[in-house]
DNA sequence: CTTCGTATAATTGTATACAGTTATATTTTA
DNA sequence: TAAAATATAACTGTATACAATTATACGAAG
């Protein structure tokens, strides 16, 4: 075989809880939506078992929860979650940029500035869709340069989260998020670890304020509609 | 049946996660050290099913790992990991205490008083075992009183990894923990949000110098005797 | 018409069997 | 004797079958 060729060869369960999440985070399962095992392995072609192990996982992760009758259903949302989940979410980032602007290199720093570029670019564009992927990037990249594994671990696992609240209550980044992103990348790359971790956390908590925003009215209009 | 009566029928997976936690945590299974599911599988009367589950259950948790042959063993420990795990506990924490002095009502601070006190008491008659045990229920008092969901969830998980360690490296706490705990209690009991999440934060991250010493002690007696 | 009880169906939890993969033991060959 | 090749054993991944539990449909009683 090839050197070079990655075999990837995708267990059931991997490609059921890829599939699954993916279905979750956009939504094309709607929160408190019931799951039945036997039915969801079919549409996948697969059996139960591996189903099973997929939906623990993500039963793990809480994008779905075990009613006390045994069975599933996707997760609820709520604005105390959303908080909950930006508030940690600003500390752990508040963490990751510290250790990254004590640990980036100049070649770090020029990732990060074709990133805050890009970010700028697009939001001169009205093109909020890209701002929000390429600030994904920009703080993933933060990630790989801190090399806290377990900050990361549960970032990605909040990040999941917030995604689904992004597709259900349609909250974007504004221009201001351009500028945040820039004058972060300013203080890292003078190895501002203090600075760094203040602006950070700042920065997430906008989002949140945002984010609790856009949620509260989608829930106001789905009162409305029923 | 009764209405009072909580019926516990635990399941057989619920069962072997128990088991198997309790055994890594009080390293009766040691770092590194293989697992085959058959044999497991029959040691807790259980068929591989229900303990697959179990098993992921902890590798999702890190307690365990699975090899690229797609074998398990018993996670490895680092004095990397260490820092990190307090690291983050350390800022959860401080969020956790920030929201608990926020929120906690006079009866919340009587029973916090009670465990500061049994703290101070035990520490003085050098029962560390005992320190630790109320130092334990002191913090996860607060959890409950900030109500923070989503941080909680996470704590329990690093505290259970610190616990692994605690039982390896055997780092004991010392009166300065009981001091720290009782400026803790005064600052929250005062409503101080802000000095409630920094000197919480300090707390931890004292904690944190100890277990790194301890658990390069016992590297290095490990290494002497190989 | 509503409520209760019972039978039936649907769903989850667990055990077992088997297929596919990886490791180990054995044999063969130089 | 050492290395390579092959056979055997051990182990994991998945499917299927069955047991236990929960929900639903239906009929009887009030």
């Amino acid at each position: 075989m090839n050197k070079n060729s990655v075999s990837v060869r995708i267990s059931a369960k991997d490609f059921a809880y890829q599939e699954i999440k993916e279905r979750i985070l956009k939504c094309e399962y709607t929160p408190n939506q019931p799951i039945a095992e036997e039915e969801l392995a079919k549409d996948l072609k697969i059996s139960r078992t591996p189903l099973r192990e997929a939906m623990q996982r993500l039963e793990l992760e809480e994008l779905v929860v075990r009613q006390t009758n045994g069975r599933l259903k996707v997760a609820p949302v709520s604005v105390k979650e959303v908080r909950e989940l930006f508030l940690v979410r600003s500390m752990l980032e508040g963490i990751i940029a510290a250790e990254a602007a004590e640990k980036c290199t100049e070649q770090d720093v020029r990732h990060l500035s074709y990133f805050a570029n890009m970010i700028k670019q697009t939001a001169n564009e009205r093109d909020m869709e890209a701002v929000s992927t390429f600030g994904s990037q920009f703080h993933t990249y933060l990630y790989e340069v801190s090399q806290n594994k377990t900050a990361v671990k549960i970032l990605r696992q909040l990040n999941d989260h917030i995604m689904r609240y992004r597709r259900l209550a349609h909250f974007i980044d504004t221009k201001e998020t351009s500028f945040e992103h820039e004058a972060l990348l300013e203080v890292i790359a003078k190895k501002d670890k203090h600075n760094a971790e203040l602006m950070m956390k700042k920065h997430v908590l906008k989002a949140m304020e945002k984010a609790v925003t856009a949620l509260k009215q989608y829930e106001n209009t789905m009162n409305e509609n029923e």
